[in-house]
DNA sequence: CGTGCGCTTGATAGAAATCAATGTCAGTGG
DNA sequence: CCACTGACATTGATTTCTATCAAGCGCACG
């Protein structure tokens, strides 16, 4: 575990001992709201970030809640135990916030796991709720936080339940670029962090579907793909797709 | 709107002057862990309890957050817009909070529409806030019904990306017979209060395979269906299929 | 008594899974 | 340096599940 990191963003290995009001996921992160004075309040409470090296898991399905996570950088993928097998619930890039599935039970339902090597922010959950009372604007913000999650799963369900395989593997790139985009990184030209298998996982689709969809795409000029490394052509198309404004399976 | 309630429960029409206290879904409802004088507060803030029409809106998508919603008696089900309709989220009964969807934004991304005429607590969302400041308990509380709704979706995202039909209708039905059972009705016996469609549309099948698996169901001696009436005859059998331990479509 | 809605049932088509083979690349060890 | 291994990915052939298309039934309602 103290093998030299393959692949970590430059600067990871000092990233441990960032404050909060210097943190870059600062505008995305669960403080976000609170004035200077709380930012420090906050900060304090934070007692210690930890390293994830990739492929290991921040915490399990069945492990009981201790702590949540804000992502400081890097990226994870949650996923939960189904009957049939594991099922990738989302992929968090910094600034998100994991582990609230367990709150209701105290109990976490998901894992997530470390994409790559990755730093995250302990935010011991019972600290978290004394603290509410002395910052009420906090909780209003774990609230808001919770909330969005609700309408990310729920907008998974509609994914799920209702697109076809083409529809859905556009919602995933163009959202993908989003989440870029709103990082300051290029929406239209990135590295995927996962695997097809994760993909094919989230989508509720195969790993051949994936491949075939991906080569798809390919030929009608919307993508080129390279191992991971993927760029977005026509992305007003490829949002238009993911829609269901223009048609799908139009194979040339 | 003033015509006489079809398919009403019992009393239903006199259960918008009840108090908390007395409310029978109260071990369910938002302000369970409150002592007495708390709950008198809470009661306070409930200004006002709302009937709702069967096949009236409680709330729409798009709409601003006014109030969370606490279903006081009847039945509802959640629907969201997608790029290829509406699709239901959820079905809600006694006892179930209504609207966090939209705390994040501010604008409800679902509409709730009654199945039966319901009665449900306004909890205006301004004035819970506000209160959170002074009963801290309740601001867990509500983090917790959060927390459930987020599980709630996610497992509904793993029955529609792994799941086969057969195993999705399994799930539905002990479900539904699991929330009775929390209400202290019969687990294996009860009236679906949606139609097919909404079955349907809820578990990401078309009306067709509904109508085909509860007939499949039904020859293999698992159940019995009449219009919207159903006995479970074999519940354990049901939650083997449910949970992917009894194969699927042995077709006898 | 017709009309419409909700539901059922049958025939067929189509999308994606499954099965199977092959390819690419990084890492490992001879 | 090169063969070997295993993880990951692509591609093709076939099967299977569920959607789609189509017809008909039963019941509530005007």
């Amino acid at each position: 575990m103290n093998a030299p990191i393959p692949h970590a963003l430059p600067g990871a290995a000092r990233m441990t001992d960032v404050h909060c009001a210097e943190c870059s996921a600062y505008q995305l992160c669960l403080p976000i709201g609170l004035d200077a004075l709380n930012g420090v309040r906050f900060d304090d409470l934070i007692g210690q970030r930890r390293r994830v090296t990739k492929g290991a898991s921040l915490y399990r399905a069945g492990q009981p809640l201790r702590n949540l996570y804000a992502v400081r950088c890097g990226y994870f993928k949650t996923r939960r135990p189904g009957p049939a097998g594991e099922q990738v619930t989302g992929f968090e890039m910094a600034g998100q916030l994991l582990g609230m599935e367990a709150i209701s039970s105290g109990v976490h339902q998901s894992e997530a796991v470390a994409l790559e090597d990755s730093v995250v922010c302990n935010i011991p959950f019972s600290a978290l709720e004394t603290l509410f009372e002395e910052v009420p604007v906090l909780q209003r913000r774990l609230c808001r936080l919770m909330s969005m999650e609700i309408d990310r799963e729920q907008h998974l369900a509609l994914l799920l339940g209702q697109m076809r395989a083409e529809q859905r593997l556009a919602v995933f790139l163009v959202e993908i670029g989003c989440a870029y985009a709103m990082r300051g990184y290029s929406p239209t030209q990135f590295q995927l962090r996962m695997s097809r298998e994760d993909i094919g996982s989230y989508l509720g689709l195969t790993i051949e579907s994936i491949s075939r969809l991906l080569a798809r795409f390919t030929k009608l000029g919307l993508i080129t793909v390279d191992k991971r490394a993927v760029v977005l052509h026509d992305p007003i198309r490829l949002a238009a797709m993911a829609n269901g404004i223009a048609p799908c399976s139009p194979l040339a």
